[in-house]
DNA sequence: ATGCCTCAGCTCCTGAGA
């Protein structure tokens, strides 16, 4: 017996602003698994009650103002992990854990501000973690979801605006062939499994009326391992919560499972 | 044009995001 699974990433830019529209996302859509970043708040502060009395079961990961990672679902995640193991950081990025046999990392990557800077640097090193220990993740769990906040495109066809940012943030081909080479551990971006309309994106920038123009980016993604893929049944971007009146500059990213019972 | 929005915080400006 097999049962559709919903896993889900949203970058909500803020927990404080966004819990209500999150809590109306979840009660909208049948979501099992929900990872979240930039909750941008301590530990202390999270809203566990709220999201318990939702259904949902949360771990979560945090720090004042800047980041912050949270894993929702509606059965308890188990050997939860907070950040990458043996790769230092000061910031709250990353929450891993079990949730029905499946493997769950909720990431959020660093910007990386722009190329050459120390930020950039930085997020070429913290890539190389990641996929040093994804690797390790994978070779323990078969059935593997890394979902969250990449910052990267893969091509041209994730960009608005592919010559005028050729090279730019989140464009450069140092960027892409980290995260082609995650890809290479057995990895699928599930999105792409399937048919999607051109200029497809996640995130808009707030100014300029970027979303009405559809001037976007996919950075946001659902990577699936090799066991999973053939257990894909869809992978949408779901724009609807941009009709908030304060939405986040990211839109949701679901993915539905056919997964065993 | 080093900013156009939005958010947090050592809050009436700044840093950061992407």
């Amino acid at each position: 017996m097999n049962k559709a699974m919903k896993f889900a990433t949203w970058n909500v830019n803020s927990l404080t602003v966004r819990l209500p529209q999150v809590l109306d996302w979840l009660q909208a859509n049948s979501v099992d698994v929900l990872v979240l970043q930039e909750t941008k708040m301590t530990d202390d502060k999270f809203p566990a009650d709220a999201f318990l009395a939702a259904g949902y079961q949360a771990q979560w990961f945090g720090q004042k103002t800047y980041n912050g990672v949270a894993l929702l679902s509606r059965t308890p995640a188990a050997d939860v992990l907070k950040n990458i193991p043996e790769f230092a950081d000061d910031m709250a990025r990353v929450i891993c854990g079990t949730v029905g046999g499946t493997r769950v990392i909720g990431a959020y990557f660093p910007n990386g501000q722009e190329p050459g800077s120390d930020k950039f640097e930085y997020k070429m090193q913290w890539l190389k973690g990641l996929r040093a220990w994804v690797k390790r993740e994978l070779e323990q769990h078969p059935q593997l979801v890394l979902m969250g906040d990449y910052n990267i495109t893969f091509d041209d066809d994730d960009v608005w605006d592919p010559e005028g940012m050729r090279e730019q943030i989140h464009c450069t081909e140092d960027e892409r062939y980290h995260l082609r080479a995650l890809v290479a551990l057995g990895l699928h971006d599930s999105y792409r499994l399937f048919a999607q309309a051109p200029k497809s994106y996640s995130w808009w920038d707030y100014r300029d009326a970027a979303f009405r123009r559809n001037r976007g980016l996919r950075i946001d993604h659902i990577l699936i391992s090799n066991a999973l893929k053939p257990l894909a049944r869809a992978c949408q971007i779901d724009k609807t919560p941009r009709k908030n009146e304060r939405p986040s500059d990211h839109a949701p990213v679901v993915l539905e499972l056919d997964l065993p019972l």
